[in-house]
DNA sequence: GTAATGTCTTTTATCGGGAAAAAACATTTT
DNA sequence: AAAATGTTTTTTCCCGATAAAAGACATTAC
């Protein structure tokens, strides 16, 4: 086995979600923007929904004939990219405590554990370096870094940095900028999210990384979009890991981006920084809280 | 073939460099880490070292025989590791002109031109990725995104927050640090460059990069540490690239290092902020005027 | 003649294998 | 017994091969 076909088969189940929607789907081209997949990948799906019964196709016509049924989907663990399970394993055995910092990793090993080639564990390696979180020793092993007390602090102090200076470009935007409609519509969601805040607070995680991506964006600095990416990481399984106090915590934030939102608005950069400053020092603190005391970086 | 043995090559060679000096080698696990290699490598070595009559191997017995003459070395071409390689093509490709931002990059065309594995070049693109000049289009292709002004001026403005946040941390360092030994060091080699800058200017951009990333270490941010890797690799090749002015523009650096070093030394915040700001104005004006104005990045 | 479909080619993603290099273990030397 | 050498095992690095997916070209439909 060379490659899974996961590309296909989750395009597959996002089109048979289209299905509820029409009574016949658009051209291959258009499907497969739609998808973001190739021609030739929606081509497999349109023959493979040909062959269960779903959709009449021939040539420009591609009738439903009937709603697709949970046994049509493909089963979600085999939508997966190679990449994500690996990173998913990765960061779970990292989280999951006993992953000191110090501690090699053994490529041959972890992609055996995962029932992987070493290639995508290196490549994984590779790209997750950026992280922060490990360090190649040339021709040898790599060394966690962990999770520590250090690390956080030393991510947020980047993370301040950018994005205070981010906030500060996006209230200097000119009025008719289409960002200001973007953030519209985000404090619209806000609104939204906390009237229902008891029972939808855990899809605040998602809704903060578009709000503070939509901010960074007006750096106009690719190193300051990018350095997002760890951000995100890191938050994403935080959420993950920390669950105490959840429901606060994420009212907390709403209520605070609101007012951040506000002062972007306001065009004011003296409020513009003060409610930056405001918000971030809490998720620092909400970050640092979730880090264990004992869990010290070793002394090399 | 499925590894070049340049390691073996490498240190082969820094260890024929060691017979001048001695009339017998230290142990092999001694050997090891001077080398910087295990001790599989340093017996392989020690091996071919007997076999040439270079040296008498009995045991902890290591008599040198003969001194090296040039013909006992590895050619320098061996032994530069395979990632050295694609990084020295590729970025020949780049800066060579007719590489446009836009332009896609297919890795199976750049593996067969450099004669490498297509694992080698995928590997050298993602570990390329994080400074900036390509981006991955999922399932598809790499995208060149050019060596233009707008990548300029995003990287020298994060040079810029972080260095000064370095300089300002450094200052503040306490009297006993060992950061102050290195300082005078590096002082003591910059008024001996500045005396011969006349035939040592080529020299400086070595000078340049020890002395910026002792500072950058004072940040004590893995980020701005690691970030500085990657004004390291554009200025490097910067400075193969435009060698227009070089002794004069080397001249006034060496000048500038001088008057941070002092303002370092000087503990003054403000001095310190001025002469650092001062030095990156000037070195982002040499970066800028090497960028031709046409070469703007298209619209996407 | 534009935009779709049909067909063929190229490229990417991933694996297994094998040599180089590191690391671990066993034995000897001082 | 500490540190070296001798030997064996494991891991890293890199290639070639192959299926999945993308992309290019040819043909047909509107």
């Amino acid at each position: 086995m060379s490659k899974s076909n996961n590309v296909y088969k989750d395009a597959y189940n996002r089109c048979l979600r289209l299905l509820d929607e029409t009574k016949s789907l658009p051209s291959e081209p258009e499907l497969g923007t739609l998808l973001g997949v190739s021609r030739t990948t929606v081509r497999s799906i349109l023959a493979r929904m040909e062959e269960t019964g779903l959709i009449d196709w021939n040539k420009r016509n591609k009738t439903v004939l009937r709603a697709p049924r949970p046994e049509d989907f493909f089963p979600e663990e085999e939508t997966d990219s190679l990449a994500e399970i690996i990173e998913r394993s990765f960061m779970r055995r990292l989280l999951a405590g006993g992953a000191e910092a110090g501690m090699q990793i053994n490529e041959l090993e972890l992609a055996r554990e995962i029932g992987v080639g070493t290639t995508s564990v290196r490549e994984f390696l590779i790209r997750f370096s950026r992280f922060g979180l490990i360090e190649k020793r040339r021709n040898s092993h790599w060394v966690l870094k962990g999770f520590t007390r250090a690390f956080a602090l030393e991510l947020t102090e980047i993370r301040e940095m950018f994005e205070l200076r981010s906030a500060a470009a996006f209230a200097a935007l000119p009025e008719d900028s289409a960002v200001w409609a973007d953030l519209d519509r985000l404090e619209g969601e806000h609104r939204q999210l906390a009237s229902q805040i008891a029972t939808r607070f855990n899809e605040f995680s998602e809704l903060d990384e578009r709000f503070h991506r939509l901010i960074h964006r007006a750096s106009h600095n690719r190193f300051i979009v990018d350095f997002y990416d760890v951000i995100a990481m890191i938050f994403h399984y935080h959420y993950q890991w920390n669950k105490a106090e959840e429901r606060q915590r994420n009212e907390v934030a709403v209520q605070e981006h609101l007012a951040y939102i506000a002062a972007l608005r306001s065009r004011d950069p003296g409020k513009v920084d003060a409610a930056c400053r405001k918000h971030l020092k809490s998720a620092r603190q909400t970050l640092l809280s979730s880090i264990p005391e004992g869990r010290q970086a070793q002394p090399a």
